[in-house]
RNA sequence: GCCCGAGUAGUGUAGUGGCCUAUCAUGUAGCCCUGUCGAGGCUACGACCCGGGUUCAAAUCCCGGCUCGGGCGCCA
């Protein structure tokens, strides 16, 4: 039988208890733990910010709460009104001795995964709990990083002068091209999911705001399965205008560095339960021409003709090489997509990716902004001008040089909780496979 | 999309032709125990992905399917 909530709710978490508090207290979770010696029962009760331990001495609990607890499974859910007391017996040095208890929601048993996490349970079985998975703590240390990351990642971009932005999700054709789009039905029209924001916040350039950032999610429709790549990803993205390419890099260099020095101070204690040491990249990263990356896979056995992207191994050996985060800059203009500004030798455009080791992070570049070049780059791509029209007017009335970039939320996660599969740091991750849940 | 590998109790695993009536841990259920903290002790429960084939004999070998993992490609 199931308690109501009535006018039961919770006073404190289990971190804010303290032997000072001298009224009853009444905390609220799940049943992490149970241990029955006989004389004496323990439970172990877990919310969002830690554990902490109920204890019920057989002889100085009523018999009917002891009856009503001795059948309580793990994970059902119960609020628990009592005395904090000290006691150096106890996890943490302190116990609840309850007066009351109310069991909320008995869970079922068996668990399909295990919370506790001494047997470790495959990914894809975590995945179709994820609810569940996220109750051992473990799993919910990524995502308190991750709402930490976005939360500092705004604060940074805040602070740097830029303004939110929300481009829409659902558009006609006419995207910059390089990727597939998931179709799908608007009214009588056909319509499909943005790849990323980029021509909407570029068009924002031409609107006086000078500096744009928007954290949204993309959608590619690319048959990729790998460990670091899904159909629905979160992009941060900046614009920023009345500058260059290696202005938005030092922005970028900087964030992350930011980003990485809030954490360490900030999450400490989720670091530690991911077991991860993380250090701060050193500024500046450095930076690499596109030729001399070329040279250093071709050092490395991985042949590579000028004007050709890197392959999955030419990247890592790259990262092996340098070792930490880093530019590669100097792109040949070919492989760059058509808003990428040139250089005055035109064969090299003011593009750049940022890398970390294992994988790429970032690309940006300077964008072009004359429309006539624009329109050159895009017949070049085999894009149709006519196309973008509601892009390339915005380049017609007065539109400043600017510049931007691109980062993968869920790449830079992946670096800040050394999870190695980007599954990991997505609550529910879309990919060729995973609709559900 | 290509290549490689794997599917054994709820979870994670051992077992590569007969020693399998299938190992161990965890879990679940029950019992004992008044200070546990990965509690302990005893007992019980629970599985060979599906379909075909080879063989006297298949968890084990072969074929097909399904699912999962890794690498690559594509892409960020």
């Amino acid at each position: 039988m199931e308690d109501d909530l009535g006018n039961w709710r919770r006073t404190h978490y289990s971190e804010e208890l303290n032997a000072d508090i001298e009224e009853d207290v009444t905390i609220a979770g799940w049943v992490h733990e149970i241990r029955d010696l006989g004389g004496v029962m323990f439970l172990i009760i877990r919310d969002r910010k830690g554990k902490v331990q109920v204890t019920l001495p057989e002889k100085k609990v009523k018999d009917k709460l002891m009856d009503k607890i001795s059948e309580i499974s793990k994970e059902s859910v119960l609020m628990v009104q009592g005395q904090v007391k000290e006691d150096e017996r106890a996890p943490g040095g302190l116990e609840v001795l309850p007066k009351e208890i109310k069991v909320l929601s008995d869970a079922e048993t068996p668990l399909p995964i295990d919370v506790a996490g001494e047997v470790n349970t495959e990914l894809d079985n975590r995945l179709n709990s994820r609810f569940l998975d996220l109750r051992n703590p473990e799993t919910l240390s990524v995502f308190k990083i991750r709402d930490k990351t976005f939360t500092e990642v705004r604060k940074f971009l805040e602070k740097e002068g830029f303004i939110e932005m929300t481009s829409p999700k659902m558009v006609a054709t006419a995207t910059e091209g390089g990727t597939e789009l998931f179709p799908i039905s608007y009214f009588e029209k056909e319509a499909f999911l943005n790849q990323s924001p980029q021509l909407f916040k570029q068009i924002m350039m031409a609107s006086g705001l000078d500096k744009v950032y928007e954290i949204g999610p993309i959608f590619r429709a690319e048959e990729h399965d790998t460990r670091r790549h899904l159909n629905e990803t979160t992009s941060i993205d900046i614009e920023m205008a009345f500058s260059d390419h290696t202005d938005v890099m030092g922005i970028l260099e900087r964030l992350i560095n930011y980003v990485y020095e809030k954490i360490e101070q900030e999450c400490s204690e989720e670091l530690k339960k991911l077991d991860k040491d993380l250090k701060p990249p050193e500024l500046p990263f450095e930076r690499i021409k596109y030729d001399e990356a070329v040279d250093i896979c071709n050092k490395k056995g991985i042949e590579i003709t000028w004007g050709e992207d890197f392959p999955t191994p030419g990247e890592k050996a790259i990262g092996e090489e340098i070792g930490d985060y880093y530019f590669i800059v100097d792109w040949p203009s070919e492989i760059k997509p058509f808003y990428a500004q040139p250089k005055e030798e035109k064969e090299i455009s003011k593009a750049f990716d940022l890398m970390h080791p294992e994988f790429e992070l970032s690309s940006g570049a300077q964008r072009v902004h004359s429309i006539e070049l624009l329109k050159k780059r895009m017949i070049n791509q085999d894009l149709e001008p006519s196309e973008f029209k509601f892009y390339l007017d915005a380049f017609k009335y007065g539109m400043p040089p600017h510049s931007g970039w691109g980062l993968g939320a869920e790449r830079l996660l992946m670096a800040i909780t050394g999870k190695p599969n980007i599954r990991e740091v997505v609550l529910f991750p879309r990919d060729r496979k995973r609709l559900i849940p």
